[in-house]
DNA sequence: CGCGGCATGGGAAAAACACCCCATACCGCA
DNA sequence: TGCGGTATGGGGTGTTTTTCCCATGCCGCG
């Protein structure tokens, strides 16, 4: 029996070590690596060459979109499934052009993460029915829904994508220059860049964009009684 | 080998499973139930009587906090263990004054997922590793926990909320001090202060925070839960 | 009545940031 | 082959923020 080599990225450490447990119990998939935030899955990515990798959208430092584009960018064949908790037709759509070839929510059974896996690793694609559902509904003739999302957001470079994540995470430029390996100028650099883009002037609006453009999250929306 | 009971109550399928399948390695524990709700975990509660409950505190219907209560108001023997993906501390607050007598973040790993199982069945009481430090922290000489936790919970005043929304606005101080009618050094100090109080050192924290804390919005922040 | 919390300020120093100048290097595309 | 975009840097200057010190006045509560 051929394995399926599989990398977890998924940035809380019980829902990981859940997952880690049930691919164990399958004898045809293996699970070579774990990464706790986005950056690590690149990395990871890279060195282990897994076959699939599940990935979650809302992660630390690099979030799930973003390490997709880069581990797809050095490793083209590798198949990545996004997992979400949410299922933000923004997400989907960001996911599909990020080129993720499966999205979980996580609402899906363990049951439906081995079958997406043993899919996508055929070269099938594999959603959520839920989504797929919606899917077809939205755009069941949509050639270029890419141009919809993208408007401010796709006129971000990656790397500024990264830099706008962690400033809304709240690391000083300092911070993101040892976080990502290069000067502090350059991050002032991407920052100046980002704020002439977006046209927002200020740290505090970087963040709600970041927000409301699912870069990262802010909180669950959760009454407090 | 006296068994422990426990319940699940996750809405997340998939993370659902990932517990179940975890627990299950451990020999003194048994998980009886599983729900998908604040709901369902009342009445399996009620039905099942187990010894713990693992109950997340984002769940449909019900939220985990509110479902304690009543979980608590029948079975009051009963240990719940709060699960939240984010160390609020609000969050740890409600869950407290709920009767949760554990709180874990999704980032602590199954072995203390088990101890604080172990250890709340034994009445005592676990919270996540950096939980206890921010609290401890905070209240170096901390006697009970209930008192204890209530004064903390970044009680502001409704000048410093106001400022709050200002800086989460993406004001400047000085444009705060004349909006506000009041001087730069006032508005600095206000800061000061909400910095100090929800021990947040930055103006993304304090915007992220606006915005979970409702006092601002985000723009177009979606709900599906 | 005093004590604590709150709001209002000043001063000062260090750090961070914003906004301009500049350069090099790579890469893709017309 | 050159042009534009991207990523990487350095300099400099002024503003802003952060974090300390300090003080005054008000108000409620025991």
């Amino acid at each position: 029996m051929k394995q399926i080599t599989v990398l977890l990225a998924e940035d809380h450490t019980i829902v990981r070590e859940g997952f880690r447990t049930m691919l164990q119990l399958e004898d045809d998939m293996e699970v070579v690596g774990e990464a706790q935030n986005g950056r690590e899955a690149v990395a990871l990515a890279k060195k282990l060459r897994p076959a699939v990798v599940l990935m979650d959208i809302a992660m630390p430092l690099l979030n799930g979109l973003e390490a997709t584009r880069q581990v797809l960018k050095d490793l083209p064949a590798t198949k990545v499934i996004m997992l979400s908790a949410h299922s933000d037709d923004a997400y989907v759509q960001s996911a599909s052009e990020s080129g993720a070839v499966g999205f979980l929510l996580k609402q899906t059974s363990a049951q439906d993460v081995c079958r997406a896996i043993r899919e996508v690793h055929q070269g099938k694609t594999f959603f959520s029915p839920s989504i797929s559902k919606r899917l077809g509904r939205l755009h069941p003739t949509a050639p270029n829904r890419a141009g919809v999302l993208k408007k401010k957001a796709a006129r971000l470079t990656s790397r500024e994508m990264e830099v706008l994540q962690l400033i809304a995470e709240g690391k000083a430029n300092k911070e993101t220059a040892s976080e990502l390996g290069i000067g502090i100028k350059t991050v002032e650099k991407h920052r100046e860049h980002l704020m002439a883009k977006l046209d927002i002037h200020d740290t505090a609006g970087l963040t709600r964009y970041a927000i409301s453009a699912g870069i990262i999250e802010s909180s669950v929306q959760v009454t407090i009684v």
